[in-house]
DNA sequence: CTTTCTTTTTAGCAAAAGCTAAAAAATCAA
DNA sequence: TTGATTTTTTAGCTTTTGCTAAAAAGAAAG
């Protein structure tokens, strides 16, 4: 799990209690390849943290999977994807390779901001990257080209362009699957 | 200044002395129509609330100027686009009609942020809501078409269409002005 | 190894949106 | 008001991306 609390103290420093509190709280879980371990993200009662391995969140729009995020190593899943008790989406997690997962329930996180400022904060200047993250990811959709975007994908995630599937990446991208088929093969 | 409590307080309860701390930190300007009174985001000083009036936020793309976001009553400028010292953008903001806004320094914010647990958490909260902005922006961006997306824009923003030059949605809506133009006069 | 299933590529055509430029309309200022 | 400036609409053409379906390639299972 350290690689966990080394994540966070990289975002905001915290206070040798706060570790310590956080550390009662987390648990290890192991996730076989290919397994939707989360059926609706809304109503997860958990936060995972990524250790290892690849997960995707889906869900689906007019009969079509869309693939709306992808988490590697040291992601934390529900920071970016729409993990909060305010809004209902249909949004599932699956692992694409086996994974091994950090993970909080949302009670004991809850009691953790409220016992710690210091983690209060770690959790704002975490939803702070998250911003960062999203409104990059407008600027691409806004402004490139499915070619940019594709270059872009391939620049950001290396390892994932031969280890998941097209079609995830293309409804990522929010382009047509046939689109970027052509756009690989440079036209 | 207490519409801007108001609006704290209704995502995140205050302390009274939180209150009586934040208002000791605000102070009011009034920003005549068309003026672009932040010219560069990221390095502002401060951070606006908007109590009256209408603003955007623009910055430059292949020498096209593209707007990111409007502002409207209850707004925070900066919430939304990447008001943050992390990032470096070139994002400047204009008022559209005249504004008076509700400011507080960076340097006041972050006093109150670490004098106050409960102020921190409010910020948390504020990011929270900002994500979920902002992931409904990359839905609509990626899933609707161009009609569909000015339809959503007209319905969530019905003040806007007829005080804001079409220009300006366009862009915001990441189409083409003459595009919008076709769309209106329905095809 | 084959066979089967899944994923990717190719082809051809259709639709959506972009671009340039000019005309029309609206707004602003003297 | 009237002339000037800005904004919006219209027109015609181009480019990009989408869609369906079928072929090819790869991966998985017996």
């Amino acid at each position: 799990m350290n690689i966990f609390i080394e994540y966070l103290t990289s975002i905001s420093k915290l206070s040798n209690s706060a570790i310590h509190y956080i550390n009662e709280y987390l648990s290890v879980e192991k996730i076989p390849k290919k397994q939707v371990f989360v059926q609706e993200l809304s109503a997860s009662k958990k936060l995972y943290f990524i250790k290892k391995g690849i997960v995707r969140a889906f869900f689906y729009n007019d009969g079509k999977e869309i693939t709306d995020w992808f988490g590697i190593e040291n992601m934390i899943i529900g920071a970016t994807v729409r993990n909060f008790p305010i809004k209902n989406t249909r949004h599932s997690i699956e692992t694409l390779e086996d994974t091994e997962l950090v993970s909080v329930s949302f009670n004991d996180l809850e009691k953790l901001y409220q016992k710690h400022h210091d983690i209060e904060r770690l959790g704002r200047l975490i939803a702070i990257n998250t911003i960062l993250f999203l409104q990059h990811k407008i600027d691409t959709q806004q402004l490139f080209s499915a070619k940019e975007r594709y270059d872009e994908f391939v620049y950001k995630y290396p390892n994932l362009i031969n280890r998941v599937p097209l079609g995830y990446i293309a409804s990522y991208l929010g382009m047509n699957q046939v689109t970027l088929s052509r756009i690989r093969n440079q036209y």
